[in-house]
DNA sequence: GCTCTTTGTTACCGGTTGGTACGAAAGAGA
DNA sequence: TCTCTTTCGTACCAACCGGTAACAAAGAGC
């Protein structure tokens, strides 16, 4: 929408950065869910008003999707960042199941896959960009495992879409039983498990 | 609460049953989501008015827990057979896998694995009861492993409560994906793989 | 007929939602 | 100081939520 950091000469100056608005309303989402926070809520946690909000991000879809590519940026990247690392199948895979199992800032879930479960609850251009976000996951994983194949470190007659799909799921699954608050431990042995058909037994990491 | 059959001698007569009501209730919690299906809409599809629902169910959690104590008896009723029929691991898994992935009643996904996802929105009743079902339903699961373990089918180090979490886990992902559209081949390819760690693969049903 | 009981509905309640009209406030430039 | 620009927040909107008070309607027993 608009230029949070922009400095205009003239005018009223501003109470809240954009950003601080922005941040409270990841963490909100994050830890709860989108579809039970409010915009009051957003506004009262910040301690701004509505109408300023809806100056800064339009609508509660344009806040969302504030949020959700923030969150890309900030969190989505460094699961990026494992797939593309090339430290083998074996190792990555590792990584994959510490973050999602273990990891402290996902304690609560994934706030994207949060947002997937709920697509229907969203607006239009939050949900484009989940969907958006979801295709170039899903390209990822691809990637990933083409890699593995063609270093020969993962021979399976299972397709690379298909177990880029199982990957994906998986993964999601996880998230969710992060966010249900189930036990850690527990989570990674079963991922763990579910992720030891793709024959490469993934490293202690 | 009340009973929907009992005919009182005195009184105006009823124009609707308690159990139609119900149905379209839990036709409409079914499709759609607990969570976005409102008693006001419950009452415009069932041509009924808002107080006399409430008058046969006390509340919109006294309706939720009789749609899911009816869902029980009707659907879950169904896992609890399969799980019980002794037919054999790879028989009962594969039927599972079939159950998850193409039941035409699961097309829009598990009515009760929809409610234990969305529980933080529930009535105390109904999540009470949400609670029972699950306990219940990972003893079934439990049953299940042990006595494939003790028939000489199952020889895991996996203990078997975890053995049951991974099986009600991956059942329930298969649901959610069967709730979000996905193509049936591909979420039966995906579960079959995911109960492949049993060992005993699944033969088809 | 009358009463009593039960079910029916209309019309409302307070509360929350996403969203906005509008005037006050606060600085910069003149 | 006065104006212009921009942001501020109060106070509102219609729509919806779960839930209910109050009364009309319809049969059974007398």
């Amino acid at each position: 929408m608009s230029d949070p950091n922009q400095k205009p000469a003239r005018g009223r100056p501003r109470k809240i950065s954009g950003q601080a608005v922005l941040d409270i309303a990841m963490t909100a989402y994050w830890q709860q869910d989108p579809a039970d926070v409010s915009i009051n809520a957003i506004c009262q946690m910040a301690g701004v008003s509505k109408p300023s909000v809806y100056r800064e991000f339009g609508s509660e879809d344009g806040l969302m999707l504030a949020v959700l590519e923030s969150y890309a940026d900030r969190v989505l990247a460094d699961v990026f960042m494992i797939l593309t690392a090339g430290r083998g199948m074996g190792a990555t895979l590792a990584s994959l199941v510490e973050f999602a199992s273990a990891d402290q800032r996902m304690e609560t879930g994934c706030l994207f896959h949060k947002m997937r479960a709920g697509k229907h609850r969203l607006g239009p251009k939050t949900r484009a960009k989940v969907d958006e976000i979801e295709a170039a996951a899903q390209q990822g994983y691809c990637n990933f495992l083409q890699a593995c194949r063609d270093s020969g470190e993962w021979n399976s007659p299972l397709s690379v879409e298909d177990g880029a799909r199982y990957l994906s799921a998986q993964l999601s699954l996880a998230f969710t039983q992060r966010s249900a608050g189930e036990d850690e431990e527990s989570i990674r042995a079963s991922l763990s498990l579910a992720l030891s058909v793709f024959g490469s037994v993934p490293d202690k990491a």
